[in-house]
DNA sequence: ATTAATCTTGACCGTTCGGTCAGGTTTATT
DNA sequence: AATAAACCTGACCGAACGGTCAAGATTAAT
């Protein structure tokens, strides 16, 4: 009952009590980002996570019960981003318009939230073992939404007919490769990092290639 | 002084003595393969290996010294892979024929030996401590071959302006995405990995857009 | 037939892992 | 001022890890 939050509810002050468990709660969060990604689920330590945090080993599961539900609520953090990535898709009419937003908000979480990016990759790489449901859910059901605004585009020959899904893979293949695979793109790149000027010419080459290639341009 | 594989030079009959070694060296490499892809790199232990082998474990270090030494024998095997995967796209001389070929012996790469190519997204997703110098030297070094070819094909008003690397980085992360992300792509298809149907048709669409996105066709 | 090299393996070792807990400290409530 | 709730942490635990080793079994060389 330790992490029993209903108490908190009780009264005004606690609200402002609440603050010292928020911020560890956030600091263990971003530490163990930091770790989960560098490591891997099995690499990363509770002692590293600790020492990434600045606290004692014991604080953490204090906090979080479990290595296990730590990770979890990491992987629920990302997959939130995941989703609400699709705002401009939604919001867009034509499908030049909405897909360049969408790649281009993918490829911007690619470069700034890389570590994200690859803890969710190496949690699909292990056979998704702890978000299975929520792939076969959620997200099986925000693809379907996405598919049928694609499908509608090509009933009305804005764009050439397709697999919709396929579209979808290749846009999520290749905008989270630049973080996934950075370091491999680093090491090609005389062991620099893309600069912000690289990055906008990816960025730019890949809404073109797909646009272009889907035979929404030109 | 175990290992040192010297001593089999001097008579005709050690060659046939040699096939206990090669045997078991391949039972134990294909064991490894399965359990790294599975597991990952810290998260696969010397014991399941010897298992899925059938084999005691004493028994894999004494033809593997160590896991690491071990791992590294299955990452070199994977990165010759990769690297043969380009003999159809040095021996075309039109782009259409040289990238299609390309892409297609990816994504059949993929689809047949999805294990070697998880085992290498985690490699490259952990930092690719093991095999930086292989990505900066022998990869990069290949890279630029091809770079050079395509950029050939620009100059000569084959194929429009674009970075060819950008476009390498955009073939190798579609590709392979139908293996790393497999888990993935099954959550969101009824809970079914990819038909062969279904993959003739991704394949089928992916080579369609890339060389429909860089103005190679149409 | 004897010897030497190679292969095999159960038992074992030190280390590190995730996790626990008792008891102290700080903060909030009355 | 007193009490209670929340927070903190060094020390500890059993389990599992990679790796070692001595001693026996098998195979090759003479």
């Amino acid at each position: 009952m330790k992490n029993d939050l209903s108490k908190y509810k009780k009264t005004a002050k606690s609200v402002r009590k609440n603050q010292i468990r928020i911020n560890n709660e956030r600091r263990i969060l971003a530490a163990a980002v930091k770790i989960f990604a560098g490591y891997g689920y099995q690499g990363a330590t509770m002692r590293k996570i600790a020492e990434e945090a600045g606290l004692p080993k014991a604080n953490l599961h204090y906090y979080f019960q479990t290595k296990e539900q730590l990770y979890r609520q990491v992987l629920d953090g990302i997959f939130k981003d995941w989703l609400a990535a699709a705002n401009t898709f939604d919001e867009c009419e034509e499908p030049v318009e909405a897909l360049r937003g969408y790649i281009e908000t993918k490829m911007d979480l690619s470069r700034k939230r890389p570590l994200e990016s690859r803890i969710w990759a190496e949690e699909i790489l292990r056979g998704a073992p702890l978000i299975q449901d929520q792939l076969e859910q959620t997200l099986a059901a925000w693809l379907d939404t996405r598919v049928k605004r694609i499908t509608d585009w090509i009933n009305k020959g804005t764009i050439q007919a397709m697999n919709p899904r396929i579209l979808m893979y290749m846009i999520w293949a290749v905008t989270q490769h630049f973080a996934d695979f950075e370091s491999q793109i680093r090491a090609l790149n005389q062991q620099q990092n893309l600069s912000d000027e690289q990055f906008a010419e990816a960025k730019k080459q890949v809404v073109q290639t797909i646009l272009k290639g889907i035979g929404a341009l030109d």
